[in-house]
RNA sequence: CGGGGUAUAGCAAAGUUGGCUAUUGCGCUCGGUUUGGGACCGAGAGGCCGCAGGUUCGAGUCCUGCUACCCCGACCA
């Protein structure tokens, strides 16, 4: 355990106890792959499940294309197959014969999806075109790490044709918007959002904008895109309309995504010495029951309390799971579930039961409670709450300590060294000046902000007078 | 692709200048005692020592080649 754990030193040491939630490349035998396992899934589903509801909000229809593109497709855009030719597998055999063109198998899937949106779009009546979705993809990184980089991941694409720029936009924000909310409201994250430096924007696409959680190590991760992807692809595929002037225009286009990367986010982001700790809205298991007994009567009336409880809840939609393993201890237990993350923790045994209590443990303040076994089921929905809310300012109030400012390099490394987290800082460098910084520091420009100074100040580069501001940060 | 490592049971490791039946812990199976913070005792099962050659009376151990994985870097919409 402790070779493996120290294998991948960007992440806590105790991430592969949560046995269930991966196994690593040497058991999927594909470098850089993992396996998620059920509660690792079940994680994912209720991501999924959350973020699906707020996607069919706005309007957007899921819809399934293929895993393989025709090699001939992804090489249409230039900027798009530079971008991602180094990183893609190819498919050359199919039936024991050489195929006649390589498929590549998609890495994303605006290629393949735009070839068909061509033929779709006729007329401003088919607009705006709004297609989401739910897909695996493969990158062949030369580096990969457990969750936060994996060969072949899941995720979900939003991408929409619209018929103006300023519709394309608004519905750029939207996504950004929907990402940021969600992640605020769902996984208890604060995010930071911007827009992309061009070194850092997506290949094929005019501008990339970005929502950046902050770790608790001080390191930064980016958990949900949005791009506006402009006419380049709608140019190359070929996707036009006629508008109410019988004008031939081509459309406006975007694209958006959030992947598993996100579980990876939520370990790094929540996660403490002693394990995963999940917000109430996303953990599988909202509340675990565990029963305390010595003799077959004690586990009989223990369970029967227990029971009477969880059907309370059931009918309250608390997600609880009643541990009636016979077969491990209940400190085992204890333990098992707080590596898991489960927010809640509700015991019995003879001692409680005498007195009619349970004791109520949560798993993000270590705090216990005595209450009423009455009582509790009615208590455990705000409690669910409160410890959604009290994350999320936590995670908050530790975001807002971790924006520092930096009037040259040297104090922006120091920071960066001694406290990690965000470095703002007027900037008005070229591409180059920020791959300078980048071998110097470590450290990229995460966002540009969309707030401009009031009063000008001086880049941290190169001393200009700028109203542009942007945040550094080591990112993972 | 460059630099550095590792490969022995499901997992983690030990194995001396080559030597006899390849150890140890965790986990697993069975029995018993336990059970309010990862239980204890006893008895078991489990091995092509990464692969292929070579040296040798004898190779987990030495030599050559290969392969895979890991770490650091480059790369990372």
């Amino acid at each position: 355990m402790a070779k493996i754990a120290s294998q991948a030193s960007d992440f806590p040491q105790w991430y592969l106890d949560v046995v269930d939630v991966a196994d690593l490349a040497k058991h999927s035998r594909v470098k850089g792959c993992m396996i998620i396992r059920p509660y690792g899934y079940a994680i994912w589903e209720n991501i999924q499940r959350e973020l699906d509801r707020r996607i069919k909000a706005a309007g957007v229809q899921n819809m399934y294309f293929p895993m393989f593109i025709p090699q001939s497709l992804l090489n249409k855009e230039k900027d798009h197959l530079e971008g991602f030719a180094p990183e893609c597998a190819v498919v050359t055999h199919g039936g024991g014969q050489l195929l006649a063109e390589p498929l590549i198998v998609r890495p994303t899937s605006e290629t393949i999806m735009y070839d068909a949106f061509s033929g779709w779009v006729q007329s401003h009546r088919d607009l705006p075109l709004l297609i989401n979705q739910w897909a695996n993809v493969v990158r062949w990184e030369m580096r990969t790490r457990p969750f936060l980089r994996t060969t072949e991941f899941l995720w979900q694409e939003g991408h929409t044709a619209h018929a103006t720029k300023a519709e394309a936009e608004a519905e750029v924000a939207r996504a950004l918007k929907m990402y940021e909310d969600f992640d605020r409201d769902f996984l208890a994250l604060p995010v930071l959002t911007g827009t992309k430096s061009p070194k850092e924007t997506f290949a094929g696409a005019d501008y990339t904008r970005t929502t950046e959680a902050l770790a608790k190590d001080g390191k930064v991760i980016q958990a949900g895109t949005s791009h506006l992807l402009g006419q380049t692809f709608a140019k190359t595929f070929d996707i036009q309309f006629q508008d109410e002037k019988g004008e031939k225009q081509y459309v406006w286009q975007t694209s958006w995504g959030l992947s598993t990367r996100i579980i990876g986010t939520l370990i790094v982001c929540h996660g403490d010495e002693k394990g995963l700790v999940l917000p109430p809205n996303v953990a599988p298991h909202q509340v675990v029951m565990i029963p305390i007994y010595k003799t077959p009567d004690e586990r009989a009336s223990v369970l029967e309390a227990l029971e009477k409880v969880k059907a309370e809840l059931d009918v309250k939609n608390v997600r609880v799971h009643l541990d009636a393993r016979d077969t491990v201890t209940p400190g085992f237990k204890f333990n098992e579930w707080e590596v898991k993350g489960v927010p809640v923790r509700l015991e019995v045994g003879p001692r409680d039961l005498a007195a009619e209590t349970c004791v109520l443990a949560r798993r993000d303040t270590s705090e216990k409670t005595p209450v009423a076994l009455a009582e509790v089921a009615a208590q455990v929905p705000a409690l669910l709450e409160t410890i959604q809310s009290e994350m999320l300012a936590r995670a908050q109030k530790h975001l807002a300590e971790h924006i520092s400012e930096a009037s040259d390099l040297d104090e922006m490394i120091k920071i960066l060294d001694e406290k990690g987290g965000f470095v703002k800082a007027p900037w008005a460098g070229t591409e180059l000046d920020e791959k300078k910084i980048q071998d110097k520091t470590k450290a990229t420009i995460r966002v540009v902000s969309e707030i401009k100074l009031d009063k000008p100040g001086k880049c941290i580069f190169t001393g200009k007078e700028t109203d542009t501001i942007v945040y550094f940060a080591r990112a993972y």
